[in-house]
Formats: structure tokens, sequence, C-alpha cells
DNA sequence: CTGAAAGCGCTTACAG
DNA sequence: CTGAAAGCGCTTACAG
């Protein structure tokens, strides 16, 4: 190990016969080498271990090499695939993963992050929600130009990449889902309305609503916040509202698992008396008992494709392509059979 | 902003009118210098907003100014908690906080391992259950002389630093917590027991149990493995072994939730028939209805002292304390008033 | 207790 | 398509 840590961008020079110049092009990427060189210095750095030294890029570059996810969600569960697949794209490209918790408590958002990026350098930004729905948030970046990728914001930027799931389209196909399975009284349980996606979900429960022809009074719409607390409470409102309700679509999981546990209090039988498919594909769905029936949306590889496609955009200074719509599916559980 | 980043230790000097060497020690709380000069170039430096390039002080250096914290744990609020507690002190003190997670499932953790110490230079490590009790990957650490710390090893390590709570006094307190309130029959449910953090509570439950002068046969004892589903499957032991039970201790959070669904789901109330106590005050355990009582450790601070306390130990080449307990507290909730 | 010189391992213009 | 020189902003011996 301490023999490869010796090892510079000269040692590979001189051993494939190039200049240190040629090496440094190799290793970013950049144009103006002959294929067969190329080849040549990546042969004898594999051969020989070599890797190169971050920070003597940093230090000459002046770029950092960093990329930073900001975000302020208590959603651990998210928050961790993000980062994992951040890292997975920024050790593929020599970049470092960084995750950034803003503190909105302490002050606005917006100072920390401009606390943040005055003592920090980065390359790029990753924002999720909320905070990729933050205004002021992107409007200080912009004015930065500094690339920036926004994971499922409800408002898609042109000068960023966007990543993001048809939320609209996961509604309607969880709403047929209940439907298939010969359910005629249903409920949605919505996330804040203030999130784009609650509301957008809510649009494709409407639209299947409609296509199928079930009549609107056997279709309601319960108010929640996203917390497991708010799925809990949704099951008195659902009580007295639509005793009659067999299906539910709970825009995440925590509400259903609110939802399902006051029902089992009730001495409700889940999935018999009441169906429940929730949103997210959160471990604790798979945890629960019974377990949720959920959709799933492929987080780690949003994260890992707007990061490459970031550091894409960091080196050639050109944004290509901006949005990236990625595709989900229903993982059949207990909930929902 | 841009104007900050141009400043160099050089200005500072200028401006302070001292040479750049005794800038330089200044920043790195290095001796021999005169607490009057290190006065006027601490205020100077804030006056102007200086910030070290940190990759010109990796390259001189030759340190990597990362610690990296290796775990391998589904509990991603956990595994958070501890980052926001490295990242925090890591920030206050000038290096970078990464969090690498090993996968066991592709090779053994070892090799995970050691591939990562070949790719990355860093200049401690903090590892946290289980893989703080992998002696095969503490002897790696070892053998490369990287200063580490570990919370809440099974074993401590004299070589390393260790933090960490009482498990068997945090034990007692529960139970006593729960004979306090009248309960005189308990039950314990266990983690795995091949994790010494669960063996130790336990021991604190049978401690508590004699001094209280509590019958044996009024205190049982059922096998879980951490999961909520071995919480809700205990919940069927408990009704077979030990019906009167009132009063249960569960080693962790996600096992009494798993516990409260079972119960919930066969008319049970709780706390009024079964009260139970948790373990970590996870947010879910704020979060379910009931809330959970349960134990609460400072994991963010026990991140935070070792990442202080791992630098410390980094600068000076010196391991002065290597232990550090800390203190913790039952927080009250619905589950157990 | 303090300073002037050399060097860490890269990249950036610049020249060809 | 390729190379020799200068320099990024610090720290490390070394000397005093």
């Amino acid at each position: 190990m301490s023999a490869n840590k010796k090892l510079t961008i000269e040692d590979i020079a001189k051993k494939a016969g190039v200049s240190i110049k040629t090496v440094s092009r190799v290793f970013n990427n950049a144009p103006n080498v002959r294929q067969q060189k190329r080849d040549i210095v990546l042969g004898v750095a594999r051969d020989l271990g070599y890797q190169p030294n971050i920070s003597a890029r940093q230090l000459a570059s002046k770029r950092s090499f960093v990329i930073s996810h900001f975000h302020d969600n208590p959603n651990t569960d998210y928050v961790s695939e993000i980062y994992e697949g951040m890292r997975r794209a920024c050790s593929e490209e020599g970049y470092y993963a960084v995750a950034e918790k803003l503190n909105p408590q302490k002050g606005s958002y917006r100072q920390s992050l401009l606390d943040y990026l005055l003592r920090f350098e980065v390359d790029g930004l990753i924002l999720s929600p909320p905070v990729s729905d933050d205004q002021a948030v992107i409007r200080e970046i912009e004015k930065r130009e500094i690339p920036y990728a926004l994971i499922s914001p409800g408002k898609k930027k042109k000068r960023a990449i966007n990543v993001f799931i048809d939320e609209k389209g996961a509604g309607r196909s969880i709403t047929d889902y209940l439907i298939n399975r010969g359910h005629e009284n249903l409920a949605f349980l919505s996330g804040l309305n203030s999130h784009a996606a609650s509301r957008q979900r809510e649009a494709g429960y409407w639209e299947a609503i409609e296509e199928a022809q079930i009549p609107k009074k056997n279709a309601v719409r319960l108010s929640g916040d996203f917390s497991m607390r708010s799925g809990f409470t949704a099951f008195d409102m659902l009580v007295k509202k639509a005793p009659k309700t067999t299906g539910i679509f709970a825009a995440n999981d925590e509400m259903a698992i609110g939802l399902i546990v006051a029902a089992l209090g009730k001495g409700k039988k889940v999935p018999e008396d009441l169906s429940v498919v929730g949103f997210d594909d959160s471990p604790f769905a798979r945890a629960m008992w019974p377990s949720i029936t959920s959709l799933a949306q492929p987080v780690d590889e949003m994260a890992h494709l707007s990061t490459k496609k970031l550091i894409g955009w960091i080196h050639s200074n050109i944004l290509e392509q901006s949005r990236f719509e990625f595709s989900t599916k229903i993982i059949e559980r207990g909930s929902c059979p």
C-alpha cells in the first residue's frame, strides 16, 4: 500500500514514455490524446495501481472535486439512499460526496446555504425535496453559476439537471391496482398539500377513479401531512366519512403505517377489511406486520444518474440534457396482496 | 465571496506583521507561538474572513484531513446521527467527514475495508456497531496504525478511543422504572444474543429483578433479534408463556413497535393492559401512536466527542484518555407513562 | 520563540 | 496532437 501512495504522475509518464501532461489529460478525459497513447497510459496506471492525488488536483485546478447534497428531510432512509447513489457515482469519477443537512430552525435555509458555500468550495450541488423546491435557495445557486441537480422537484428548472418520476402516473397506477382487486369504495390519504408530489399523486387518483367510472361519492379524500400520526388520525375520519371504504391509497408509507396501526387497534383486519397501499417502499414498509404494499421509486439510481450527469456538466461546461424520468413499480405485500 | 477565496496565508501574515510560518502554526494549534501573536493572527484572520485552503494543507502535509465512519447498520437514523455528530466536530476542526457503508454481501468486510484504505487516505476512522466488534477489521486498522474510535464496542480496546454507555446500568434503570410503576410481572425482549449490548441490558434486567425481590417466575425472557417482526412474534410467546405480564422491556424500539402492533391487533390496550419501554429513542418511537417510552443515548454527542478526541490524537500523536462513558435517560411517553 | 527556502503532485496557460 | 515551465497555498525540515 505505501508503495502505491508514492506513485506520481511522473512515474506513470516515464513508464509510458509520454509527458506528464499527457498523463494528466488521460486522467481528466481531456481531448487531444491519441487513442493509442491513452491506452498505454491507462494500462501502465492499472498495472502499477496508480491513483491520482486528489489534493494536488484540487490545488492546481482550483476545483474541489466535491459534490454536496443539500437536504432537510427527516426521512433518513430517503436521504441515505440518495447519499449512497451519489457516493457510488462520485467514487467512479474521483469525486467526494458530502451530505449537508440544512437546518431551518436556526436562521433561514438561505443563510445556512450561504454560510456553507462561503466556507467550502463545491463543484456541484444536489438538492432533494423539500429543498429542491426552495426557489430562494435555487436563485442563490444560479447566481453563483454552480452546476446543480434537482431530485423530484415540483417545478423543473431549465438550467439544471432534473430527475423525477411521473407522480401523477404513479397515483393512477396505484389507484388502478386497487380497482383491479375489486375495491369499489376508495380513499386517498393526502400528504402536505404544499408538496407538489402529493397534489400530483392525488390528480392521478381522481383520473383513475373517473376512468373506471366509479361514482364520485364512493371515492373520498382524507387530509394528512405525511406523518405517521396523521395516518393514525385519518382512520377516525375514514370511519366517520366513508365507513364502506375498503381500499386506501396513502401518499406515503408512514401514513399507511399510522392508519394500519389505528385500524388494528379498532379490531379491523388488514388486508381483509381494509387494503392499504403506500408510497416510497420504505424499510418500515417491509418490516411492518402486515408488510405494506407500496410504490417504489429508484432513489439510488436517480441519485447516481444525477451525480454522473452533474459531473459531466462540470467537466464539459455544457448541460446536454436536463430532464430524466424514471419508472416506478408497485411492490406487492401483505397490506394489499 | 470571491474575495475571500483569494485570501492566502501570506495576506494574513503581512497584515499581522509575522511570517507565514507563524500563521501556519497558529492555525494548526502548534506550540511555540507567543499568546500575543496568536491573538493578533486570529484577529486578523477573523476580520478578513480567512479560511485555510484545505487542499494545500493536504498536499503539503501529506495528510488527508478526512475522518471516515465505517458502518454496516440498517438503522439509518442511528447512522445519520453519528454522521451529524462527526460532521459538526470535523467542521470545527477543518476536517472532512465521510461515511462509508461496508457491504458484507459482496466479499468480506475486511476486503471492502482494505479496498477503501487503498483508494483513499484517511487520517482517522470511526467504527460503530456491529463493525466496532469486528476484530478482523480492527486488526487491519491497528496494523496500519491509523487512529480510530469505537462507538459502543462490546470489547473496549486499549489503543483506541472508546465511547459507550453503561448498558447494564441502562437495563437496570428501565427495569426499575417499570417496577416503580407497580408492575409485578415483567418480561425482557432480547435482541440478537451475539450483540454484547443485548446481553448486558439483560444482565441489568435480572439484577433489578433480584434486587426488588420479584420472584423469578414472575419475570420472563423472550428471544428477539432486534427486528420489528421479532417483536411482533414475541407477543404470541408472551401470551403463551406469561399471560399475566404487564410490563415489558424491549431491547430496542423496533421490537417494541412490533410488539405493540401485535398487541393492538389482538385487542389489547397500551399502556392500560400492557406497558412497554423501548431502547434507542428512535424517531419512530416518537412518531408511533401510542408513542413509545424509551431510553435515549446521546448518540450525536458520542460521535462528536469521539471525533474531537480522534483529531486530538492525530495531531498530538498521543492517545490521552481512551474511555468515555456517557449517561442516558428514559424519555417518558405514551406506552409507559 | 521565529523565519526563508524548498517542495508536496498536480493543472494551467503558453508555445509548438 | 504534445511538451517544458510556472505556480496553486500550504507545511516540513532546517537554521537561528
